[in-house]
DNA sequence: TCCACCTATGACATCGGTGTCATGACATCG
DNA sequence: CGATGTCATGACACCGATGTCATAGGTGGA
């Protein structure tokens, strides 16, 4: 590989000179602009970051700690990549500032993570992004103090930068969603119960009934993913058995995510209810490969991993640049409700409703 | 950040004696070796990349070009997120070696590969593997001949290495299993017309069909992705139409890919076919998240990305050792047929042949 | 006309490791 | 006992950029 020294030798100059043409960081006279470029062009020149960096303490790069492109033996979600949709936001925003994105894969084995970070440290990174395969509480190995790290779908408890997704709100303005549209008996499988989500998304649930009014029935809300994987169709079918015998059965399922949603589909189906003309389900994450393509459109809540990937490479870049907040606090991003075919609206109680309803 | 030079000093020996203890390259007296990690550990010293990559030459970074993780605006793929398992094989296959992967993201925007390919020159990577988010013919910017470079998911008409899915043999697989099981009048929805996977497709489709005496019908074999994709359920429920008011109707579809397969599951169902009851229906790609949770399971053929990755990684691995095989050629990898609930062993039109089923 | 100043360029040191070679202290062997 | 070899360690140069400072040549104002 030539080195500015070979591009020096051929346009008969200095190193030094080649350096300037190259940053532009001092005037340099034309003639010799063009020779030098020429010589760069000849040569196929391409200067090296190493050097530079060496001379600059500057690396350039950001590295990125996931779990995502490796497989997640997670009974939750066999084949869950829409968290790389995270990785996606990232790339785009530490793109646009000139850095370079070093992606580093744990597998999710945690114990590799001390060993990329160590490589990341050998490589100067300017900073680090801990990406988490779904929204959970972490703890990451020490990492020194002038590196700064930002956690995403994550969070710890000694106050790291966190970027996470808001399960209460959505499941909240989900049902709250559903209540417009007339619904009352809404029935509500969860994710294991072990996970953040739940317990949050539980609590966004119970808020919007209560706005409205209508009485928590714990009888309507079940945990969808009991066990090991295999089980989990016999699980749903279960619960969904037992709701639907229940004297006030649910209109609609809201279900702790779009996959468990195509399973509800399946079974309602094999039981003969067509959704959603008998009963109407709703799912979470607004995985677009099921959402959109179920027959009928899912409802669903958008997770947003986009979002949530910009926040934290903004994050990042903010800290950088010493903007960062002291509060080292927690950031909750949104997301909304993508409202599709497969929840119908409900004849309302009353004129009023029906009137709204018309208008929509 | 500390340097080696600081850790000379802190143990009282030469920065050279403190390499050695680093990298092991030659005998250190144990109390020497001692002092040394001492003053390592206190200091939290992180040799730096730059520096050693500068004396040896070598990186030990390997770039990784896709589009994979950026969004494709393909009416064929609107998440097309499982190329991803490719970026993760190739993950797994790099990162045994102790080699780092660097992953740019071209956003499937290819006037920009231009410049991450400028970017990972600068940083010196030893190899390039350049992934596409389908199968198809690429045509890459030139790359200097010291930096081997290796194609996936994707060829050129210049001979470089590439690996590529067999997508005849799969069809052809799928096809024979699906003839083995008793189906004789087997539908054939494909994907748009223009996609290289499309012709090699039905090369093995007919093929399969010719190796059994089966007649090529041209009226069981339609585009089910034609136009946008907001036509395309319609374009889909024409198709499956037309197909069944044949007089003699299919007793299977085969589909393009999986998410397809999911469409056709509510198509059928919506005409009131029980799946696989009435009809059976198999999928291509194995995207598990749909054929392992759809209801009833979808019997599909993967499509090996995985091992893809896996194969790519390897190639370049023997590129740099020389071994590359001269013939610059291309791999093709294929994948197995997964056979779950969602096709129907028919009754065989003879006795032979149902003594076969009965036993399996 | 001479000095001050600006422009264009080069010499040299430096960043943090590692390869090469030299050196001093012992151990071994004839 | 001296020659030879081995072990442990250090001095120094070098990788390829760039920051600092110096300098040659030209320009303009007093």
């Amino acid at each position: 590989m030539a080195t500015i020294y070979d591009v020096a030798k051929a346009a008969k100059v200095s190193p030094k000179t080649v350096s300037r043409v190259l940053n532009g960081d001092a005037p340099v006279g034309k003639k010799t602009r063009d020779a030098v470029n020429a010589a760069i062009t000849a040569l196929g020149y391409v200067p090296s970051n190493a050097a530079r960096m060496m001379r600059s303490n500057k690396s350039g790069l950001v590295g990125l700690i996931t779990g995502a492109i490796s497989d997640t033996i997670e009974p939750a979600q066999p084949a869950g990549l829409p968290e790389l949709l995270l990785v996606r936001g990232i790339q785009q925003t530490i793109g646009l500032t000139g850095k370079t994105l070093m992606i580093a894969d744990s597998g999710n084995r945690s114990e590799r993570v001390p060993d990329l970070i160590k490589t990341f440290l050998e490589h100067r990174v300017e900073g680090l992004i801990y990406v988490a395969p779904y929204h959970q509480n972490v703890r990451l190995p020490p990492v020194p103090d002038d590196t700064p790290i930002v956690l995403t779908n994550c969070f710890d408890e000694i106050g790291t930068p966190a970027v996470i997704p808001d399960d209460r709100r959505g499941q909240h303005d989900l049902v709250a969603r559903l209540i417009a549209a007339g619904h009352q008996r809404i029935a509500y499988l969860t994710l294991r119960e072990d996970i953040v989500a739940t317990g949050l998304r539980r609590n966004g649930y119970r808020e919007a009934l209560g706005e409205a009014g209508i009485a928590y029935d714990p009888a309507l809300v079940q945990c969808g993913e009991i066990g090991s994987p295999e089980t989990e169709t016999q699980v749903l079918w279960t619960a969904i058995d037992r709701m639907l015998n229940l004297s006030q059965p649910p209109t609609v399922f809201c279900c702790g995510n779009d996959r468990q949603a195509l399973k509800v589909y399946g079974i309602l189906r094999s039981r003969g209810l067509a959704v959603p003309d008998d009963i109407s389900v709703a799912g979470y994450d607004n995985y677009r490969v099921i959402a959109e393509t179920l027959y009928p459109p899912l409802t669903t809540v958008e997770l947003p991993y986009t979002a949530m990937g910009v926040r934290a490479a903004q994050r990042l870049l903010e800290l950088f640049s010493g903007e960062g907040r002291n509060d080292a606090g927690t950031d909750v991003v949104g997301g909304p409700v993508y409202w599709r075919q497969s929840v119908t609206e409900r004849r309302p109680p009353n004129v009023s409703q029906l009137k709204l309803v018309r208008e929509d």
